[in-house]
DNA sequence: AACTTCCCTGACGGTAACTGTCAGGGAAGT
DNA sequence: ACTTCCCTGACAGTTACCGTCAGGGAAGTT
């Protein structure tokens, strides 16, 4: 951080009239202390009227208010904004319309030389769109000010594909996004358990007034990956699965948002996986069937009788 | 005067709204001219939107914008920058350094009040990385340099998963971002046409001297989508394909990023599709295989018949 | 009174940045 | 054509900056 940076930024702290030590400066700012200091120094001798008190409550604060410290970017960091704006959009971010607001005013506060460059490092890059045809999260401005304020909501949520008629009372505590897709994590009344809801299959929300506390300690991260992969316990059932093909087959699977969890061990034309018996035999094969004859089953044979089983019933189903 | 303190006065200077020349702020704070060129230059990079006229009656003003209205972001767009920066941070952008720099900028201008606000919000959503064994790729961060400044660059791709001793020279025109996926989109001298590259496969990048021009209305997203997608050129060979199934796998079906560019039409408990022949003998049937049983297609009946050969050719396959 | 939390300063050595000078280029106005 | 402006690179000398270490004093708490 260049040393004007972080004079304005000392700057703009002392403008907020709160009493700051130099010790908070220095670990906000990521500084040496006699730095911070001379600073100060510095900033006194320019003319800044910082009052300074020893001892304890001690600290730094400015005689009046009225420096303030202006705020810039580099061609970089408003480059990297942009970007970051882009990508936010196509993961259909429900704040787009304050982050809009946002990268106007940024927009407005350049040179031509510096919009320029800004544009040509910009267009460097292009974010295409996935498709999708799941309408955009519709509840997620709801949501998100739920969970921000601590308030239940009542919702009608759709699992199985059929209408259902009861309203879920739930505790938002935090919307997740995770593999294109948002999620909300809370506890639910009806279940009397935390839960996680695909926004996109909630029919109808409402806000209520009943207000709940947030966890302490929760992490909505570590519940969700926890629902998601059957957690591995016993070690007695563990199985090792081994597959071979080629190399761009072997490198799909083991990027595979799933299976990729349990890889052992890789090399170029094989690939090991530990998991328990109950998975390889429910979930796996399906998985496996899209690459055709690129890979092949070396490992466990039950799983490779399992495979055929599962395409002969395929057959039979196809055949009616 | 130190130089902080001269950075400083320029700025204030430039804030009065008046044009003003180097020379007059050379003679004003008793610098050298060619040190006044360099604050000027330094302020400029840092983002401070400074014009400068040439000749007769020229000299440097403040952007009016910016005197007029200073970068402020309230709570809501500066939660929604940090979002973004989320976002961008799970895509893997390669513009990482400046947007921490950016983001740490903007954290440091928060108030106490703002700060806890902020916090409160940008709490309420985690993003939760993808798993993917992929690592991060490596050359994003030359390649943008190479697209933005238009610079050849020499690559050694590997998209057999075979080692080639060839070198490629490509003109790179865009980065892409898609499915997850960076590519590099570029004029290939080994093929003499334009190319799209998975910069996860390449393993080796030469930055090279050689300037060249970018085209003109040149849509990369046109040309990857054009390059994915088979376009359906001839009507005639147009077939259609009905799927019936549960509400929940047609709705996956109907969003899969391959074959939702076709649908056509959709009910709750089937779905219409328009596409080649070729298309669906050749990709389908893979594409429909995790789907098991819980789905069945009820047109046209050579997709049946193909379905139930390439199901025979799998369990001949896997019981070898 | 002793201890802790605060602001404060000088000195040192390494090193990074800064400065003025010189030379040259281009844009805009008279 | 000339003048007034902004602009940049290169060079050598020099200055400033930084973190570390040591030490001092004020204010509050126990």
């Amino acid at each position: 951080m260049p040393k004007i940076d972080n004079i304005l930024a000392i700057l703009w702290m002392l403008s907020s009239g709160e009493k700051i030590t130099a010790k908070q400066i220095s670990e906000k700012l990521e500084m040496n202390i006699r730095t911070v200091y001379r600073y100060i120094d510095t900033l006194s001798t320019s003319g800044v009227p910082i009052i300074s008190d020893t001892g304890h409550n001690g600290g730094y604060t400015l005689l009046n208010h009225f420096i303030e410290a202006p705020l810039f970017f580099d061609f970089e960091e408003q480059t990297s904004l942009f970007h970051a704006a882009v990508f936010a959009e196509e993961a259909g971010y429900y704040g787009g319309e304050a982050l809009n607001r946002a990268i106007s005013k940024l927009s407005k506060h350049s040179n031509q030389e510096q919009e320029a460059k800004i544009n040509q490092h910009f267009n460097s890059l292009e974010v295409i769109s996935r498709f999708s045809s799941l309408s955009k999260a519709g509840f997620l401005n709801e949501l998100e000010l739920s969970v921000a304020d601590g308030y239940s909501v009542k919702i009608h949520y759709d699992k199985s594909g059929e209408k259902q008629l009861k309203f879920r009372l739930v505790d938002p505590y935090r919307i997740i996004y995770w593999n294109n897709k948002w999620y909300v994590i809370g506890f639910c009344h009806l279940r009397n358990e935390i839960r996680s809801f695909r926004v996109d299959r909630i029919e109808s929300l409402m806000p209520t007034e009943n207000k709940f506390e947030q966890p302490e300690n929760f992490s909505a991260s570590d519940f969700f990956m926890n629902n998601l992969l059957p957690t591995i316990e016993d070690k007695e059932e563990i199985t090792t699965l081994i597959i071979t093909g080629g190399n761009r087959a072997l490198e799909d699977i083991c990027g595979h948002w799933f299976l990729g969890h349990y890889l052992h061990q890789r090399s170029s034309d094989q690939a090991i996986f530990l998991l328990e018996k109950d998975i390889l035999h429910t979930y796996i094969p399906y998985l496996l069937l899209p690459y055709g004859k690129s890979i092949r089953v070396t490992e466990p044979i039950s799983l490779k009788e399992r495979l055929v089983e599962v395409l002969s019933e395929l057959i039979n189903f196809h055949q009616n």
